[in-house]
DNA sequence: CATAATGGACTGAATGATCACTCCGAAGAG
DNA sequence: CTCTTCGGAGTGATCATTCAGTCCATTATG
């Protein structure tokens, strides 16, 4: 029973997570929703306390499976310039391998959740980039600046072309994708 | 006259681009346009077919504005870099001291709007920046990559910065936007 | 065992709110 | 007085959310 019921919530955020990455969130009715999850409307509502709550959870559950990601393969002992690009890159390949998930996140972080959210997130500052960052900086191998410009030197450029692949505007071959990376290196490099 | 009825106009577009900057187009009711507008609700409809269409026009209003910011200043005799820095640095700037447009522009392009007109745009190859950029590559200046690629590395970090910059996460002295911009320069150059 | 009663998960039609858009009378120009 | 432009209440459509009732697994009763 207890599984029963897990299905359900299961199935209503993996449905949500498909109709608001293909529709957004304002086109993206519950009762289509919980057709998509084969559940009646008013479940969604036994689940979640409102569609935005909806929204919250799936950004904690997309969230949670990003972290890990970021984080696994992390080996203080080599060098910065590893440990960046081996960051960089596995979030570049998870983005372009979930097209669902990435668009709604970029939905998530341009929306008035995904604001109120960065703001009172004071917790950015130990994400592991950051860390490594520093060290890179310390360690007089990457620009001094401040961490936020440094941040947006890697991943604007992947979140750019992350989109421009997963909206079809062009291919990134493997290759591409590793010269993406370096490029971001050399351009927060001393 | 038809003084007056641009009047109309012009304050139906300015009125929308607000809203819809702070609140989004589905949160933004076109009686709520016409109100800071001081205009009739009926009268949006005799400027505009629909909302959409406004938002279509809104759109073509700001690239038109965005467009000179692009080509003024250009030098084909001076070097590649200046130019690139020129460019990049002018629509950063812009963005910067233009948050409205800034906001409706990223709502645009993620939006079924934008990904409609963007797949339409074979006109994107005589952007003045890609020439310039293809110019740089067969200096070997720039790195032999696919111009998507370049465009992207160069403008991935303004786009990223200039919205954690106008969503108040942090501060970007003009200090700071030079760094930026070499940065880009430094991703991009062999 | 068989049968009945109970509780609570589930459903989807009904509700009320919000909007985009229309329409017709009013206001203004000539 | 005619013809154009306005205004904003009204209309119909679309949604999020609710709730009265269904269904079924579990437990109680004989």
């Amino acid at each position: 029973m207890a599984k029963k019921e897990t299905d359900k919530r299961e199935a209503i955020l993996q449905a949500s997570l498909e109709i608001f990455a293909e529709n957004g969130f304002h086109s993206s009715p519950t009762s289509e929703i919980s057709r998509r999850a084969s559940v009646g409307t008013g479940t969604i509502y036994r689940y979640f306390e409102s569609k935005d709550a909806l929204i919250e959870a799936l950004y904690e559950e997309i969230d949670g499976r990003l972290r890990p990601v970021t984080s696994e393969g992390i080996d203080l002992e080599a060098p910065v310039r590893e440990n960046v690009l081996g960051i960089i890159g596995r979030i570049f390949r998870f983005l372009l391998a979930n097209p669902h998930e990435f668009k709604f996140l970029e939905q998530y972080y341009f929306s008035p959740y995904g604001v109120a959210k960065k703001s009172s997130d004071k917790e950015s500052s130990d994400r592991p980039i950051i860390n490594i960052l520093h060290r890179g900086v310390e360690q007089q191998i990457i620009k001094d600046l401040p961490s936020e410009i440094l941040f947006g030197l890697c991943f604007g450029p992947v979140v750019f072309l992350a989109r421009d692949q997963l909206y079809g505007y062009f291919e990134l071959s493997n290759e591409m994708v590793e010269a993406v990376l370096e490029s971001c290196w050399d351009s927060i490099k001393l």
